[in-house]
DNA sequence: CGAATCCTTGAACACCTTCAACAGGGGTGG
DNA sequence: CCACCCCTGTTGAAGGTGTTCAAGGATTCG
């Protein structure tokens, strides 16, 4: 930070601590909601104090009591292998939820630490429920927002399965860049809040990779570097290193 | 079919076209339903004719109608890669559920294709959420499964980013066990749906490395291996092939 | 200012892929 | 019923992408 500081370094705090007028809440469970809705959601919306980096929204094994939305900062998810490694499966930006994973069996099978200054909103899962007979908007949302998650989660299956280190890196760039935007920030712009462990891991990569390939791009003029700051300066060149028309070289095998 | 034949090659023909009496009612939308509400799902679920192999259930970017629950048979889900090359995402078996991705946009981002002849119940979506009043918990069963499979799909990345082909191999292997043995049918002995492009697919390796892995288990005694036809002869030392309690050495990196 | 952490860069190596050829079934048609 | 063909699966050898190992540089924080 004492270099550029692109926008999304400063804390998204929501402008009051209630939904309505959460700066976000398009974005987040609450989209589409009317006045009413908002308002009983505001009711059993319990805010936390802020997590600090490094800090832990909850554990793998923890028994479920709420989902959280991110109102600020950002959030992985990750489980253990079998034999004790990390594997990071998600990256939480504010407006997302956390926590779905653990309400088919009640226990989270994933873990979420913070990996800056984060704010969040716990919505207790059971209270969520008593609300379904008189919004059951809120219910129908919830659910819009775990399919979104599965089909997420299935473009990094097809992103692992069949890409690249290459477009491995090129279409995380572009999906924090979409994200970004989406929450009001520039698309060319913005601070990785990802270590370079984290990337890679991520990624399926090694971290030597991940720090070949920031490199490569930069030299390419497509983007530029500089520890966590990122800027994109050429979209569209990005976008075709990212989707290749034709097939890669080491692709033909999973055709 | 000309050589040995283990029971799940059979049809798992329901007994009767109703819920209630169907044999895998536990593991469908239906579990731990009431008499009342299973009545009430009785009389949505629409029942096609039976898919052939290689007919589709859906394709990429069709208009969400309904879900659907597999009766028996087989199904798998693919995306495409942005240069049209296909990535398996599942497979379905019988009391799984399909289509759940496309509840988000009400477009179907993934296709969904019969491996096999498969029959299935339709669950028209917008008749399932008028019984929302009437039948929370089938409402609540629904947001269970959906769970899950985020759930599964967090432990397919977690085989994508982490581990070996080997170890991807026995793990598939050892998931097929599981499910089939959740349906009634032994641990040791099952019949493979999927092509070795498909589980190659599935598992980001080359049909090859599926080929060549296969031969491998099945010399150091594991599996036995015959076309489609599998046997799994040591799954205590299946299992500390999927999950050894060291890294493996090509896993460094990631930990 | 020093230590720890994070990131970068280089060189050797390994796993898996690619390319190539062949074997075996299953279906079709003569 | 057999010959033929196509498709699926197998096996071998060479090659490549990404990993591993190693060392050095940069940044941050006490």
């Amino acid at each position: 930070m004492t270099t550029t500081t692109p926008s999304n370094v400063f804390h998204i705090e929501p402008n009051t601590r209630s939904c309505k007028e959460c700066r976000i809440r398009q974005l987040c469970l609450t989209a589409e909601l009317n006045p009413t809705e908002l308002a009983q959601l505001d009711c059993l919306a319990r805010q936390r104090r802020p997590l600090t980096r490094g800090a832990h929204l909850f554990h793998i094994g923890d028994p479920l009591e709420a989902v959280y939305a991110i109102r600020s900062g950002s959030v992985k998810t990750y489980t253990l292998t079998p034999d004790g490694r990390e594997q990071v499966t998600g990256l939480r930006l504010p407006g997302d939820l956390v926590g779905l994973d653990a309400i088919g069996r009640g226990i989270h099978p994933s873990a979420a630490e913070a990996l800056e200054t984060t704010s969040i909103c716990a919505l207790p899962l059971n209270r969520l429920e008593g609300l379904k007979g008189s919004a059951p908007k809120i219910q129908q949302r919830l659910m819009q927002v775990m399919s979104e998650e599965i089909q997420d989660n299935e473009e990094h299956i097809t992103l692992l399965g069949k890409q690249s280190a290459e477009q491995r890196i090129a279409n995380l760039l572009l999906n924090l860049a979409k994200r970004y935007q989406l929450r009001g920030y520039s698309v060319h712009e913005f601070n990785l809040s990802m270590s370079r462990t984290d990337i890679g891991n991520y990624l399926g990569l090694a971290i030597e990779t991940v720090s070949r390939l920031f490199t490569r791009l930069q030299e390419l003029g497509l983007i530029s570097v500089e520890r966590k700051h990122v800027r994109i300066n050429d979209l569209e060149k990005l976008r075709s290193f990212a989707s290749p028309v034709d097939a890669p070289a080491t692709a033909r095998a999973h055709a």
